[in-house]
Order: C-alpha cells, then structure tokens, then sequence
DNA sequence: TCCGTGACGCGAT
DNA sequence: GATCGCGCCACGG
C-alpha cells in the first residue's frame, strides 16, 4: 500500500491510497489532522507515506539543500523557514502530519536503505516533470497533472479535483520508492525529496526545449542523489536559445532565462550575454520594458533592419515578441 | 569558498 | 510614467 497526502491549510488534507497494482484504493479528504490521523493508523504497518509538505523546519540559516539542489535544476518549491513558528499553517500542518506518523510507526525515511513503512517527502510537481520529462508550459495545471497520471495511476476518476491528483501523484511517488525507482534531493540530515526516477531522455531533451527538464539526472549510490550538470551550463544554454531568436523578433532577458529553465535568472542572463556578446545575435535580447541592450552600441540600428518596430528607442514587445524555441 | 558585481524584474511610492 | 529598493543568480577574482 502507498499512500500519498496533499496539504492545505484552507482546502483540508487529501489521501489517496494505491495498490501495488497502482490502483486507487482510497480517496480521502480530511478536515484536518483531528479526521486524518485515525485514517493513518489503520494503515497497514508496511504502507509507504508520502507527504507534500517539508518535513520540518530548516536547519541552517538558509534554504535546505533539497531546496537549493531542485532550484539549481530549475524546479523551485516552497523554502522550509528556520523555525515552525515562522511556516505558513499548511506548512506547520505538513510537520504535524510527520509527527503523527512517526507515532503510527512510520518514521521520516533519512537516508540509508529504503525500508517499508517509512514516510517521505514529495513535491508532487517535480513528480510530474519527473514523470513525463516535460513541464506544464502552457497547459492548464488540472489538465497537464491528470495527462501525467493517466495510465500511472488507474480508478482516480474524472471529478478528481487538483488536490485528490496531488495526493495520487504522491502516492505514486511512494510506490516509485518502494519499487527502488527513484532519485532523491537533499541532505539526509535536514530531509530528503523524493521523486520517481526522471525518464531517460530528459538529459538528452537538450538543448532549449522549454518544456522539457534540460539538465542532466544521475543516480549514485544511497541516498539518489542527483549529481551536478555534466554537459550543458546554464550560460551555454542561454547562448543557444538567444542564437535561435529569429531576425524580427526580440526575446526579454527574462524570457531567455525562463526558457533555459531558470526564471529567476534574468540579470544572470545579461551578465551571460555580456560576455559572450561575439557569439549571438544580443541585440534581440531587450529589457522587458522594451530596451534594447547597451552593445552593440548600434542594437537599436540593426533591430529597425530587421524590421522590429521602435517607438522612443523601445521596441514594441507586443508586436515581436518572440514566443520562445519550438 | 566567499563575496562583489551587473546588459534584470517587480512591486511600492 | 519614473524611480527606488530589494530579491534574484551566474561569474570571476
């Protein structure tokens, strides 16, 4: 049995348990943690849980490895603050739930052998990226989640709500663990992230491909752990999307640093363009405001050639704005 | 490793 | 609108 559990602070808990079939065999929702935790003890002792929530507090000044690790990868999550006092009540829900199951005899798994009965953390949208090798780009959430859980996960049915496919995405998650297919991000000593084994072809989606998880996955030995990137950075990724914006388009430098799979990285990706400047067209990279670049000098020149529209020495975003790579 | 530095972006004023 | 403050993040010394 593997179970799954989203939180939320106004929305209630949902559960959701699996076969090792991977069929639903139960769809909870719980008003909060008074209605779950009797659910949980009459768990089998040997169900996996797995909860969508940190299992506690940071333990540094900072965010937890898992955190600084997955935002690296270009999946940024919720930062565990340094105290529960300082959490968001979903958060401070997600902790009681690890406590109440330490008490039903399923302790945080940290590390070592994976061993049934123990409880996980999650991140039920790196699952799904996980899963399918691509992000949700456009797709609406509801509709990208349930395509990811279709054929994965069988008898969730069509009213599923977002929160009951979460659940179900966890619970899946566990079952990945169990089954020894899964990769894990963090350190053991201030809690583990668990997702299902990316697919295969995710380091080879390179490069540009916004929907796709453009960076490398490796497993070492316990805990999975995934390595540095090996092949591409982040700068060669920038270079490659800018080189492929099309004469008579521009692209923000955000726009840039979304597509290599890190939006917060737009002042990163003036400071790559910069210098790599005799490497790509730089003058279709503009200010979201509509600015061209300081160099080349005559970016404003060469943008009017190709037929992109200035007004005021800005360019008009609405009317070139490249829609990023295909 | 650490720290200062920007061809940024966003929300507040 | 314009400007400012602050968070962001890859790089290089």
């Amino acid at each position: 049995m593997f179970v799954g559990i989203d939180v939320s602070a106004s929305r209630g808990l949902d559960l959701c348990a699996i076969d090792d079939r991977r069929r639903v065999s139960a769809l909870v929702k719980a008003r909060d943690i008074e209605a779950l935790e009797p659910i949980l003890r009459a768990m089998p002792p040997e169900a996996t849980f797995a909860v969508d929530a940190p299992s506690g507090p940071s333990r540094g000044p900072g965010e937890r490895a898992a955190e600084r690790e997955l935002r690296r990868l270009g999946v940024p999550l919720y930062a565990a603050p340094a105290s529960e006092a300082s959490a968001p009540a979903w958060m401070r829900h997600g902790f009681a739930i690890y406590r109440a199951l330490d008490r039903a005899g399923h302790p945080l798994f940290a590390g070592g052998e994976p061993r049934p009965g123990v409880a996980i953390e999650v991140y039920p949208h790196l699952s799904y990226v996980a899963l399918t090798g691509t992000r949700r780009g456009a797709v609406p959430k509801l509709e990208w989640t349930r395509a990811a859980l279709r054929g994965r996960v069988t008898g969730l049915g069509a009213s599923a709500d977002q929160d009951a496919l979460d659940a179900a995405c966890a619970a899946l998650t566990a079952w990945h663990f169990a089954a020894g297919r899964w990769v894990g991000y963090g350190d053991p000593d201030e809690g583990v992230i668990v997702a299902p084994q990316p697919v295969r072809d995710l380091a080879r989606a390179e490069p540009a491909m916004p929907n796709q998880l453009a960076l490398p996955i490796e497993t070492t030995a316990l805990p999975r752990r995934v390595v540095a990137p090996a092949r591409r950075t982040f700068a060669d990724r920038v270079v490659g999307i800018a080189a492929g914006i099309p004469s008579g388009r521009v692209a923000t430098y955000g726009d840039v640093a979304r597509w290599a799979g890190k939006p917060a990285a737009a002042r990163a990706v003036g400071t790559i363009l910069a210098a790599r400047a005799w490497q790509v067209p730089c003058h279709r990279v503009v200010s979201v405001r509509g600015a061209p670049p300081p160099f080349p000098t005559d970016a404003a020149e060469r943008l009017r050639g190709e037929g992109v529209p200035l007004r005021d020495g800005r360019v008009d975003l609405g009317a070139c704005r490249w829609s990023g790579p295909p």
